[in-house]
RNA sequence: GGCGACAUAGCCAAGUGGUAAGGCAGAGGUCUGCAAAACCUUUAUUCCCCAGUUCAAAUCUGGGUGUCGCCU
């Protein structure tokens, strides 16, 4: 049909398998990984971001893992320019990229044209917005967007204090953010073919219960000691990923190992849960749920043969 | 066997006569430069059971059942 090349993407919420799958793909159609995970991008972060093993990441090529120092800071917007770089250089290779992950907005930005060209973070002008939210409310601050974008405020709610300072700051420096609702445009340069693994809520649950278990066998705890030492704490974007932060809080001595470890599992279930609820917004997602097979080797077989057909 | 305390949602729990707080777990959702982030919505026609008092009972009374504690 068109002349625009396809590419895939693998999604699916945390501790379904995708990785294993993924590189199931990678070998089945001459395929290279690029992640799609905005805690396996940082280096020195094995263990609690349940990044590939030394044997899969030599499985299959992966791009974006262990890129980023876990000192700088990061965004979506980063996120898309590496990300398209690396799918044009494996596509220019005559090789298919499959993204994989499960990072929804970094996912997106590779879907849909985003425009990325709000102005970035103005760090003084941040800290004045926090610091008015804090002492006169989230409802001054919600009353200030008003004044500068009052769209942007029909649709944000006073209390995300995050979104609301992001809109002032973006709308005081004359680009008023855009409406998810509009982002409708799929990029020019490929297309791309969804594929969700899932599993029935009770076996994902499970699954992410026994993973938490598993990171701690594998030494969590000394990892987030051992980010601790690089100079990373609470305050940095990269600890605030799950299995991190509840670790760090852990370390500070706010609550035992056992109370710490109840928390990572139970927010991971709730990330994977709100990584679904996003995934539902593409209508034209191909879902697999390995809960209906009798084997996880059966349901990548079913996928290969419907992804052959695709291609 | 005797005495005492307690019994409210999957869990914790407030409520001592006026029509069932809150938290957790669960479910649904939002998303344009921190996204593993941040935020929103939702969950008991009924308080262990039976009878009684009252205009009105989760709340008071009697009986039963269960759990826990103490004593023998």
């Amino acid at each position: 049909m068109s002349d625009r090349k396809k590419i895939v993407a693998l999604c699916g919420p945390t501790a379904v398998g995708k990785t294993e799958y993924a590189i199931g793909l990678a070998r089945e159609f001459n395929g290279e990984i690029v992640s799609c995970d905005s805690m396996q991008l940082y280096r020195y972060m094995d263990i609690g971001s349940a990044k590939p093993s030394a044997d899969e990441l030599k499985a299959a090529r992966h791009h974006l893992v262990d890129e980023i120092d876990p000192r700088e800071r990061f965004s979506a917007a980063e996120y898309e320019k590496r990300a398209t770089a690396a799918i044009v250089d494996i596509l220019g290779r005559e090789r298919l990229p499959i993204i994989a992950g499960g990072t929804g907005l970094y996912l997106n930005s590779l879907i849909y044209e985003m425009d990325f060209s709000a102005p970035p973070e103005d760090d003084c002008l941040r800290a004045s917005l926090y610091a008015l939210a804090e002492n006169e409310g989230p409802d001054a601050l919600f009353e200030r967007l008003k004044s500068v974008d009052s769209a942007a405020a029909e649709r944000i709610h006073p209390n995300n204090i995050k979104k609301v300072v992001r809109a002032i700051e973006s709308a005081e420096a004359g680009v008023r953010i855009a409406d998810f609702s509009e982002v409708n445009k799929k990029r020019t340069k490929w297309d791309v073919i969804l594929i969700c693994l899932v599993r029935d809520r009770e076996e994902l649950y499970d699954r992410i219960n026994r993973r938490v278990d598993i990171l701690m066998e594998k030494g969590l705890v000394e990892e987030v000691r051992g980010l601790q030492d690089m100079g990373l704490d609470a305050s940095d974007i990269s600890m605030k990923g799950i299995g991190y932060k509840e670790i760090i809080g852990y370390l500070n001595g706010e609550y035992d190992l056992d109370e710490a470890v109840r928390l990572v599992k139970r927010n991971t279930r709730h990330y994977a849960k709100r990584q679904l609820t996003w995934f539902r917004r593409y209508d034209d997602m191909k879902y697999f749920n390995a809960s209906e097979y009798p084997s996880d080797r059966l349901c990548l077989e079913d996928m290969i043969s419907w992804l052959r057909k695709e291609l």
